[in-house]
DNA sequence: CATCTTAGTGTCGCACGCACACCATGGCAA
DNA sequence: TTGCCATGGTGTGCGTGCGACACTAAGATG
């Protein structure tokens, strides 16, 4: 599953069927594992195949073993979800001439084989998760402002949140690099852009920081 | 991989490899996927035939897929982990003549295959998953004094917890139910016996209570 | 220059987490 | 029977972090 930010909503690439079964239903991308690579591999090539991007997050998620999930033959998916920003990497179509598009997590249409249920299991690892690690940065641009972080919070766990406790708890975490650079072209006062701090980041893991949101 | 507690520590079953390759190591203990049955299903196989247990916690905890995991071709492994706790369990050595035993976390030999890799991403999960669901009751007995629970938490997490902090903070979870029998047969006082009381923690959840230790 | 939109900032009360020490109970041995 | 020993069981006070809450600042636009 790749999920994306689309300034506002968060997002997840299908591809259009172009064969059977489920032939023009939407489904997650994927594909087989070649003999001579490994699991991330797989996923990394198929990922790229399909949608043009390299170095992003990339995490197994869970491998679904139900024995009629294929109609064709058995078949058992190592599921893995890539987290990007749609702004820095441009995801082209699939090559292979299959329809792409992104989908709003709230307008979903029925999906083919048990996707709906490997969707759902993702999004509730990365509800989960991107409340204790941040992974929430891999779906921003590399600078960004504090609003279009909190946003992204808010989507993912699906509430609001005060503005000023958030900045203040994120801010006093010591994972955000201040830059001198500010938004452009908007039609209001401009926001400060900030970077997350990796680096800062681990040193503070090893020490036994905790990231909590 | 199988977790149970025996009293005092927290133990993993491994088994002697009979045969090459790693002939004499200890391994985790597992089996092929049938066609005709799920992931899930082969696990509890598995985990029956080698161990007798039924009905316990069992997870699916991460799929491996290294190209020469095993030398001899390629195998892909779906690992499950189970907890289960040695007094209400008898378990019994597997049926099929290797030697199966009970070793402690921090006294383990080195293990064939890539089990020793396998074994910690299970340990660092279990770490993880026990302060926030509340599975370490799967390593109790039914019936468990306070202190076992404490104990409990302090080998899993590895550090010391203060008693009356502990026992307030779990008793006002509402979630442990307080039978009316005592402890039998210590050389000292007795200790009042508590149940996880399952139905309400289930409760409680759908309203939003957040189980954390 | 008025208006509009978002950026950015501080306080206070409360609840929770953590540190901390002593009496109760019951078995056992002298 | 009595003393001893080991563990069970209990409450308070302090500090910190969290959540609720509203107004001024800046910059673009017409």
């Amino acid at each position: 599953m790749v999920f994306g930010l689309d300034d506002a909503d968060l997002k997840v690439m299908l591809i259009q069927r172009a064969g059977a079964p489920f032939e023009g239903r939407w489904a997650l991308p994927g594909g087989f594992v070649r003999p001579d690579e490994t699991l991330d591999e797989a996923a990394r090539r198929e990922l790229d195949e399909e949608t043009g991007l390299k170095r992003v997050f990339l995490e197994q998620l869970y491998t679904f073993g139900a024995i009629k999930r294929d109609p064709r033959e058995r078949v058992i998916s190592v599921a893995y979800y890539a987290l990007c920003n749609l702004r820095d990497h441009k995801v082209q179509a699939a090559t292979d001439a299959s329809a792409a598009a992104w989908f709003d997590l709230h307008k979903l249409p029925a999906l083919a084989f048990d996707h709906d249920e490997i969707l759902k299991t993702a999004v509730e690892r990365l509800r989960g998760k991107v409340r204790y690690v941040p992974i929430g940065f891999e779906l921003l641009p590399r600078k960004f402002t504090l609003t279009q972080l909190q946003r992204l919070y808010e989507k993912i766990l699906d509430r609001q949140l005060d503005k000023r406790n958030f900045r203040k708890k994120v801010l006093a975490m010591g994972i955000l690099e201040e830059t001198d650079e500010m938004q452009q072209g908007v039609a209001h006062r401009a926001a400060r852009l900030y970077r997350f701090d990796e680096p800062s980041y681990k040193r503070m893991v090893k020490q036994g920081f905790n990231f909590e949101l």
